[in-house]
DNA sequence: AAACTTATTGCGAATAACTCTGATTAAAAT
DNA sequence: ATTTTAATCAGAGTTATTCGCAATAAGTTT
């Protein structure tokens, strides 16, 4: 859990800036249930609602930078456009089983995955944000008829 | 190694069908080299350099479907486009530590994940496609500038 | 082998997620 | 306070991907 301060501490760092819609964008993930994660458009949409509107251009410029800077990760679910939650460490951290069909999703929790992660990025000299295993599979329901196109 | 039959067997279970397009793409995946990809334009334009051209909807249409039914597999290293691969079992399997910044990609293996990926799934009753460790990371190059904007 | 059904293709238009531009504002440093 | 320059906003622009529809052809039935 990021403070206001924590997070100024770790932008300056890199000679970016702390600014209110920043800290927004923060608690707004903050605030989040376990298991909810936004797409750019929701949080815009989720901003608006609390009266606290921040510019679709800067959101989708934070959500990257805040990728980047691990305080988020990008998730993968859907066809056409990514979500993301907060990067949470080892109690919290989980991936992710995914209908393809449907795009239903059901997390789980595997720190031996977080290991191989770990080690592999060290391994290789990189810095690490964020590891998740995706599992790509057909649920129980779209797993059974036979016909229907894609 | 799918045959031209094993692929027809397999459409057809599904109620769908063998075309030439169909096989044309695979063949191309499986001539692929080893730690290539394929994004749906690259294969465009390769294929049309191979002088047996495909409409880019064709294109995208049988890569969602080959994805689906397991044959490909989608990646997710650039920011913009999905790339392509196939998607082969054990001794070739392999998972990904991607630079964020660059995209650089390295391929790595790990048995234990796969296991990991095939449990979780049964475990939940969903039907396997594919199951994928991404290591999102600063490789060292690009970890080392503390400035530079995304 | 001809007829039939309907999945598939190709083309171009349409969509939507995301990025860029340029003027303005406001953090942080001096 | 002043200065520097990163960040914001709004809207235009870009581009990967999808859609619609007429024409074609795979697989099936007779």
């Amino acid at each position: 859990m990021y403070s206001s301060n924590a997070l100024k501490a770790v932008l300056n760092e890199k000679g970016w800036r702390l600014t209110p819609q920043r800290e927004t964008i923060l608690t707004a993930f903050q605030r989040l249930q376990k298991g909810k994660h936004l797409s750019a458009e929701d949080l815009y949409e989720l901003l608006e609602q609390q009266e606290t509107p921040i510019s679709l251009s800067t959101i989708y410029r934070n959500l990257k930078l805040m990728s980047h800077m691990g305080i988020l990760r990008e998730l993968e679910f859907a066809e056409d456009h990514k979500h993301y939650e907060l990067n949470q460490p080892s109690p919290n951290h989980h991936h992710h089983l995914i209908c393809v069909k449907c795009n239903q999703a059901i997390e789980f929790k595997s720190d031996p995955i977080q290991k191989v992660g770990k080690s592999k990025a060290k391994q290789a000299g990189f810095h690490l944000l964020d590891c998740q295993l995706t599992i790509h599979a057909l649920c129980p329901r779209c797993k059974k008829p036979a016909k229907s196109a894609s």
